[in-house]
DNA sequence: GATCTAGGTCTACGTTGTAGACTACGCCGT
DNA sequence: ACGGCGTAGTCTACAACGTAGACCTAGATC
């Protein structure tokens, strides 16, 4: 039932997730879910707790540095692959064991990483909002295709008197010709940039 | 009727914002309502313009780091005012023109600071990300009074297996006895954090 | 064979956003 | 003064939502 419910809101996005369609998508009617399932907020947080499952640790002989570069690039990729994790999560709040189990985790490879409580909480904090703040959003770009005329004339009408951003825009859509307009890279230039921070801290 | 709307928000939370409900506040009928808008989206979207237009713009004067430093901090003021703006934000996207122009200023802020387009951009994003994750959900105060007993023992028993957890909720209600858990102090320390970091990409 | 239980169905309630028809009032040009 | 018109509001209705509660059904257990 959670794999059926992951790969129904994998197709059609979150707002298409309800007990009806996923109770159609299985077959059954919609009540026959409630023996299995309190309620639908019971359902998204045993989505919660698979999805996070799916974050694959890290090497455990890898230096703090690495362990939690390696935890946040795990956990983009599975926000990458389920595009309304992040939503789910913070209507959903972040009291279940699987997400409590990496923060401990997290907490400590901060410790044995010669970190103090405070400076470890600091970086918890840091992390977190690396992670689950919202980047791509911003002019996401609808597929490889390159956009028909009439959208492009849109695009730039709606872009006038934004010159910054129109030549940002150009600039972003020239790569992405290229290389598709690299998301990965973005996030890791924010990562290592909060990661270097981190550590001119803890050695001060 | 975008004030009220803001009011009610205020008062009950994104979740009691229905258009009924909006129009028995206003002494009227659900539907008149839509004389005025095209649909409940574009009120939220009306929403967000208004409240991004609260983000007092920061002196002019400033260098590049003050002014971005002021208007992330502005951004966050307006965001605990209206703790349900960033959920609205995040579904309705990011494509109003108040939003563009807080863009722009910034992109404006980083060129003219000396910054490259392209490390402008990942500025962008990465303070982006600082403003909009969510940092203070994770074990949010509930309000300054002791919590009850048997909340404390729910909630110490929810916490048995995950001592690094325990040890950090204990010194951080320590912390709450004196200063209420300070989130600000812990977004400026992320804030900064990035805004260091991007100086010294920027002296390289 | 009687009983219990896990799972499924059907109906119904209250709530949501909103389409569409209808109504009442103020301003317009003639 | 008067017919027409736009503007604002009401009422009804529809499809979809989560879910409570009653009912059914087949297999396991005593």
């Amino acid at each position: 039932m959670l794999r059926a419910t992951v790969e129904l809101a994998d197709r059609g996005g979150i707002e298409v997730l309800s007990m009806r369609r996923l109770g159609q998508e299985l077959g059954v009617d919609a009540m026959a879910l409630y023996r299995h399932v309190r309620s639908k907020d019971d359902l998204l947080d045993g989505l919660i707790e698979t999805l996070v499952a799916e974050i694959l640790p890290s090497h455990a002989d890898a230096d703090w540095k690495a362990a939690l570069r390696g935890q946040a690039m795990a956990a983009r990729q599975v926000m990458l692959r389920h595009p309304w994790m992040r939503r789910v999560l913070e209507e959903r709040g972040t009291t279940g064991p699987a997400i409590l189990g990496r923060i401990e985790l997290a907490l400590a490879t901060l410790g044995d990483g010669g970190f103090s409580l405070d400076l470890a909480h600091h970086a918890l904090h840091v992390l977190g909002s690396r992670i689950f703040g919202f980047n791509q959003d911003l002019f996401e770009d609808s597929g490889p295709e390159d956009p028909s005329p009439e959208v492009a004339a849109a695009a730039a009408r709606a872009l006038a008197g934004y010159p910054r951003i129109t030549e940002l825009a150009q600039a972003a859509s020239h790569e992405g010709v290229l290389g598709r307009c690299d998301d990965d890279v973005e996030f890791a230039f924010g990562l290592d940039l909060v990661l270097d921070g981190l550590e001119r801290f803890r050695t001060r």
